[in-house]
DNA sequence: GCAGGTTATCTTACGGCGTAAGATTGTCAA
DNA sequence: TTGACAATCTTACGCCGTAAGATAACCTGC
């Protein structure tokens, strides 16, 4: 009677930031990100849409909560041993996070979104590169080297059995779509899509080592002392639009 | 009399799918993609939200046809010469285009927007690799690494200089709210942002060359065949949610 | 020159979205 | 028991994409 917490009449839990946060999750994963409304989450918590803002102050927030958590779940590169070892575990660790929540891809996309967890995620990683030896310079860019591949081709991956899921036969409808005579390397590709690779760690991790090895190569170089190709800029092939 | 075309009573010039189309590129450059409504583009046409639907058949087609348009300003990757040039040259176009329409990124990302500009860069970018001498699984990852790295890149680059004009001094709010002792290697990963780079393609040049560099060590190399530190999977921080 | 059919455009309306404002209920201390 | 405060619900608004159908402009053949 003080605690009328599991009384019939009310079973519900009271609700928490946590709570919409966490029922938030499986919505996206399951139904994707725009099923995520106002709406559906507060029936799922089974309660009015306006309830939710007594926790949240926007739908935003709830965006920016749930992807922080998310990033949460991603390993952190451990500061002991090898920098490679300790940056290719965490990458895969994120590979493996992005695949369990697709929706997640695009959203780290957005610098607007960095939240608290991404901040420690990044802080660790730029900080194994510092203490493995890379410049500044270089460190910025083996940080967008490694972010761009894990995030870019997480993204072609999703997209890739998202277009599986739901075209069961995804190569023959593609076959149809875009006939293999007219566009020979592209069928090409989708055929290496499709492999399963003698990999543990997938074509992911193949990719992922090309960055590492070539990173180690450059590691104590400065910019600029590279050998260069060509730096003319493209020419462009119509005018930017208005 | 016959050609009532240019009367004063009705200056409106006849609309089309490709009139369309041209009148979302700006709105979208200007104002952002979430600007580009069906009745704002009506707007800018003289028209009423409704007419559009007589030239498309659904907001998508849109979308999908303004980015199509802006894939086909990147300069495919010309087919004589040196292949790293054909492809930097190539690469700092993309760069460049989506510098200039910087909602274009994001929606590069998602493969279900594949249109037939996109097909034939793809095309072209494959067939340069495969004409170079990469295997069809080296191609498969080269693709990806350029690609991720283009998108991931200037993806990055968009995001902070958005932020910059919408927020004057962005250091020192970044400081502000993420002190730099606690975050002392994001404040000099900031640092290197703002800095402005000693090569004449900038930093995403700088970039572009670790991976083009990469790619020419491991052309001639069979998946499998090379070194690898540790390819043990990551331990999940937390049980994936639900 | 005008009748009729076609092509292009507009009007109205619907359901869903995020959310502002305020009414209502539930809970607990005095 | 009462009153205050915390939690939830109700109603409503303006935006969105777009379905259905009315209306206007135009062209063709007589």
């Amino acid at each position: 009677m003080a605690v009328q917490a599991e009384a019939r009449s009310r079973p519900r839990v009271r609700l928490s930031t946590e709570r919409v946060l966490r029922a938030a999750i499986p919505i996206a994963d399951k139904r994707g990100i725009e099923a995520l409304t106002m709406r559906n989450l507060a029936e799922e918590l089974g309660v009015e849409a306006m309830t939710l803002y007594y926790y949240v102050a926007k739908k935003d927030e709830i965006v920016n909560g749930i992807l922080d958590l998310v990033v949460d779940e991603i390993d952190v590169p451990s500061s002991g041993g090898d920098w490679k070892t300790a940056l290719r575990r965490s990458a895969i660790s994120a590979h493996e996070v992005l695949l369990r929540h697709p929706w997640a891809c695009s959203l780290m996309m957005s610098p607007a979104r960095i939240g608290p967890a991404r901040l420690r995620y990044m802080e660790s990683l730029l900080g194994r590169l510092r203490e493995a030896g890379f410049s500044a310079n270089m460190t910025h860019h083996a940080y967008h080297a490694l972010d761009s591949h894990i995030l870019g081709f997480t993204m072609w991956e999703v997209g890739y059995s998202a277009g599986a899921r739901a075209l069961p036969d995804l190569g023959a409808a593609f076959r149809r779509q875009f006939p293999v005579d007219r566009y020979p390397y592209i069928a090409e590709h989708m055929g290496e899509h499709g492999k399963k690779s003698s990999r543990a760690d997938g074509e992911f991790g193949f990719g992922l080592d090309l960055i590492l090895d070539g990173l180690e190569k450059v590691r104590t170089t400065r910019p600029g002392s590279r050998a260069r190709t060509d730096t003319r800029r493209a020419r462009p092939r119509r005018r930017p639009n208005r």
